[in-house]
RNA sequence: GUGGUUGUAGCUCAGUUGGUUAGAGCGCUGGAUUGUGGUUCCAGAGGUCGCCGGUUCGAACCCGGUCUUCCACCCCA
């Protein structure tokens, strides 16, 4: 049997894993000194908890389990037979891996509602899949790192999380332009363009104004199906430019549009003082795929690389509610971790000390002299400093050549006639310098 | 899900119009060098040419299928 992953998920080797932790440890002190708590759920759900929630296109790229036993034999001729896998998912598959950590979340928190103090701020960084085909920075297991709160209206969360986003960014080094966007402007415009039941489709094609230009949208428009008395407006509008102001006349006659721009403008006011690294700016193109998102909604963009969103989120009134919890409003951002990952590494923004943290290896000079070698690496660990020995008395330049390999910085040498000597040879393995060093000496080198 | 692309040693890649025993560099193992690595020199190991089938006297090479890689679309982090 070959060995092989399987498509679209990859193995981490250590100075891989090592920089990822470096970034989350970047987000976790972000979210911490917000007071977002962590929390972790389970890697899959029932297949109804996710089903419905992410759209048609959503489900369809739901990882499903397979059920356990002969369910064969419970699905009937006639069903079989229709050949229709979305109706069939159901009977094949009960549990599914998460797609996101938001749905999870919201079950999460009305299923532990009594014991929770709203608003309830927490954060989470796990593992997610979507059943996609892999391409640049697109894989079919990822990391998200999510700030969500649950149980406030208040806009000050948008504030809050925009300058989550900011301050994450800035200290890792990438900047990155946030874009902000109502989804009740977005309603407002659909309103008083007098296709409100065709919603969708309108944010669908709006989305792609930046990659197929004016012309393309509206011919997107009319593909799918909208008024042309509304298409031909909408190409007015945006021969005119669609700035907060002129949207402002725009909606007039919109209630839920003029509420939109209302949240949009206190938002913006309040979070556009004291960023940092990050650029903040409304784009009324952006829409964002997911159903349940109801008001403010984000999406960071790194500057400087072609990568896709490295972030996203947004408000979303109701989404407890399909579990059950009525009029609990929740806001959240998430960061994709891989991608930032992969930007950073273009960029070539990962700290140096994130891979090589000095250590010391023992030589292994024999029986007698391992067993002091090996008092001293005791010594040297209880005092917090990294050291190992090697287990073989193999030669020495074997020995040296495992500590180049694992980027060893220095290599202590306890021979025959160090055994019992107050200081050893420790070789820095990068200059080559050498020098007989007592245990206190080694602690204040390496530590 | 649609269209294209890729696959030869651990890694990066050669391999002619289909023709004996498929190569290189790097890496690996051993030696030159029994207590000092990164240089050099010598020797060696390592391949079902992604997988299955077809065409052919003969296939790494041509054809079909399949899996995988990367890319675009859809959608998304």
């Amino acid at each position: 049997m070959k060995p092989s992953l399987a498509k679209g998920t990859r193995d981490f080797s250590a100075e891989v894993v090592q920089k990822r932790q470096y970034i989350m440890s970047v987000l976790q002190e972000q979210f911490e000194l917000r007071g977002y708590d962590p929390i972790e759920t389970p890697s899959f759900e029932n297949l109804e908890t996710l089903t419905g929630k992410y759209g048609e296109e959503g489900d369809r790229l739901i990882f499903k389990i397979l059920r356990s036993g002969d369910f064969t034999s419970k699905i009937a001729d006639e069903l079989w037979a229709e050949k229709q896998p979305a109706k069939l998912a159901s009977k094949v598959a009960d549990k599914a891996l998460r797609y996101d950590l938001t749905v999870p979340f919201a079950r999460y928190v009305v299923q532990h509602r009594n014991e929770i103090a709203f608003p309830f701020k927490r954060y989470q960084m796990q593992p997610v899949w979507r059943a996609d085909r892999p391409q640049k920075g697109r894989f079919r297991e990822f990391y998200q790192c999510d700030a969500d709160v649950v149980g406030s209206d208040s806009l000050w969360q948008e504030v809050e999380l925009i300058h989550i986003y900011d301050a994450a960014f800035t200290k890792l080094g990438l900047p990155a332009t946030i874009k902000v966007n109502n989804r009740k402007i977005l309603a407002g415009m659909a309103e008083v363009l007098g296709i409100s039941d065709q919603f969708i489709a309108f944010t669908v094609a709006i989305d792609k104004l930046d990659k197929v230009g004016p012309q393309g949208v509206c011919d997107e428009m009319r593909k799918q199906g909208l008024a042309e008395r509304a298409v031909a407006t909408f190409e007015s509008w945006l021969t005119e430019g669609l700035s907060i102001q002129r949207l402002e006349d725009l909606l007039e006659s919109s209630e839920e549009g003029k509420l939109g721009l209302e949240e949009l403008n206190f938002v913006l006011s309040n979070s556009s003082k004291n960023l940092k690294d990050c650029e903040l700016e409304f784009d009324f193109t952006l829409a964002r795929g997911l159903n349940y998102y109801t008001g403010t909604i984000f999406e960071v963009v790194a500057k400087g690389v072609a990568m896709g969103s490295i972030g996203g989120g947004g408000r979303y009134a109701d989404l407890t509610s399909i579990f059950g919890m009525k009029d609990t409003s929740g806001v959240g951002i998430s960061f994709g971790l891989d991608r930032i990952y992969l930007c950073l590494e273009e960029l070539n923004l990962f700290p140096e000390a994130v891979a090589r943290k000095p250590s010391i290896l023992f030589a292994n000079f024999g029986t007698a002299e391992s067993e002091i070698a090996y008092q001293w690496v005791q010594n040297l660990v209880v005092r917090g400093v990294r050291a190992e020995l090697y287990p073989e008395a193999s030669k020495l330049k074997k020995q040296f050549d495992f500590a180049d390999k694992k980027s060893i910085t220095f290599m202590a040498m306890v021979g025959t006639n160090e055994m019992a000597a107050d200081a050893i040879p420790v070789k820095n393995l990068s200059s080559g310098e050498q020098k007989a060093m007592t245990l206190d000496e080694i602690v204040t080198l390496i530590k």
